[in-house]
DNA sequence: CGGGGACTTGATACTGTTCAATTTCCGTGG
DNA sequence: CCACGGAAATTGAACAGTATCAAGTCCCCG
């Protein structure tokens, strides 16, 4: 195996890679339906492989980029797990999203040419680099990738939208539902079990994300917990009732607005 | 005038089009640096002036498109204003954005093809349909106009980035001044007076928008108000202390996270 | 001129924050 | 391998900021 994707990075790479940390073609990439060769052809998946650099991986509390840092490339997460924090000038944070495999990041600074937000690694996570000109052309001369960009673009304002929502018009344990929700569909989606998974963040990157404060998140675990609904262990988090959770986003007995 | 724009739609247009609303090409619209146009030659520009639809004009209430409903065009706005809103369930709206002359919308739909957010104009409206296939088509043609797509769809993420550090960590003041100063931007960007201008919007909607109840907004506005800050009479506004705004953002005595 | 929606303002209630004290977890070094 | 120390998490009590409810005014449209 190991023979075989290196044989490969010689044919095809304009500057052949050493490879001293574990390369992966996208071609056998088990991501490639969710990241962005997604319905490519095998040739021109070969070519969006050839301009991607397989960096070494980012340890733990790494950044990938920073705010201010212009756009070099874009970023597809192959293993590990990220948030990205936009910084307000007093220093408070908001996590803005957080990063799993297949997802791409970095999309943020296409507009102005710099980075509006942090992306930190939350745990060792290995990252697919897409020089961003390189992608500009190549996705120049195949539509599909084109359409395929449009797509996960379009989907990251989706995704905002959402956050939006949850934000502006949910109570604590509602946007801990749906957060938990959120997670276990995303964990489905790559094969994973959508009940029992590891939180890979903290519950104050949590409370952030969800505009909450870390205390208020984990009284909403404990709620939860005691009403059967999850079982929490730390950062083991089993969901034992999903419709309980999903009930509590439908209905809201509290509506607010 | 209107001779020279009939002549033009009529010497270019595949299916000539009767022009019984007011007709502008991208060439001659005092937008285009703003808009989709931004940066294309002359040709360009003209092609695609050409696959643009210009629809007779929204009325105050009007939906430009509905939730669910499946993308067929991108629109920029030509003049007026709009909102646009994602619902939930059981009928909570929450509005993600104010958009005005120069801005695009729709493109929440590109991912899934369909439509995840109501917009819904908020005065008369004129509005640049642009059908997405043809757009498509041409911005692959047109290497310039695909790099500007780009920045623009760039450009509504990192609008959301800023809308989500704003609901997830301001408090209710903070967040109205930052409302206000963001106006106040895109009207100067626009040629439009920075200190004095009408809000198209409810305190209700700008409520949802920010989080918050219409009464909390009313009573910052009738703080800012006696702090000699803002002049507000209903939709008139009329910031005389810009740098006070902007210190409300800056310090934040009261931060929290 | 009349009517209804939009807005303002006040009093009260409640959700989530803040502060503080423990406890648990986990990585590090002995 | 175990003990240690610091970070993370839990829990409680008091407080603050918004929401809610309610009354009344203003403004705009018909």
């Amino acid at each position: 195996m190991e023979q075989h994707l290196t044989l490969a990075a010689e044919r095809h790479s304009a500057k052949p890679r050493v490879s001293t940390h574990c390369e992966t073609l996208c071609q056998s990439c088990g991501l490639r339906e969710l990241c962005l060769p997604a319905g490519l052809c095998s040739q021109d998946m070969e070519q969006l492989n050839n301009i991607i650099d397989r960096k070494p991986p980012l340890k733990h509390g790494d950044y990938l980029y920073r705010a201010g840092g212009s756009l070099q490339s874009l970023y597809a997460v192959r293993t590990g797990f990220l948030k990205s924090c936009v910084l307000h000038d007093d220093g408070r944070e908001q996590v803005a999203g957080f990063h799993m495999m297949g997802e791409l990041l970095g999309m943020d600074a296409i507009g102005s040419g710099k980075h509006i937000s942090d992306a930190i690694a939350l745990e060792d996570s290995e990252i697919c680099e897409i020089p961003f000109r390189d992608f500009e052309h190549l996705s120049h001369e195949l539509p599909t990738l084109q359409r395929h960009f449009h797509r996960v673009m379009s989907r990251e304002i989706a995704r905002d939208y959402g956050v939006m929502l949850l934000l502006g018009s949910m109570r604590a344990e509602e946007r801990l539902a749906a957060f938990l929700l959120n997670l276990s569909q995303r964990f489905a989606a790559r094969g994973y079990s959508a009940t029992r998974f590891i939180l890979r963040m903290t519950r104050q990157e949590i409370g952030s994300y969800l505009g909450l404060k870390l205390e208020t998140v984990s009284r909403a675990f404990s709620h939860f917990q005691s009403e059967g609904i999850v079982a929490v262990q730390n950062k083991n988090i089993e969901i034992k009732e999903p419709e309980r959770l999903r009930m509590l986003l439908g209905q809201c007995a509290g509506a607010r607005q």
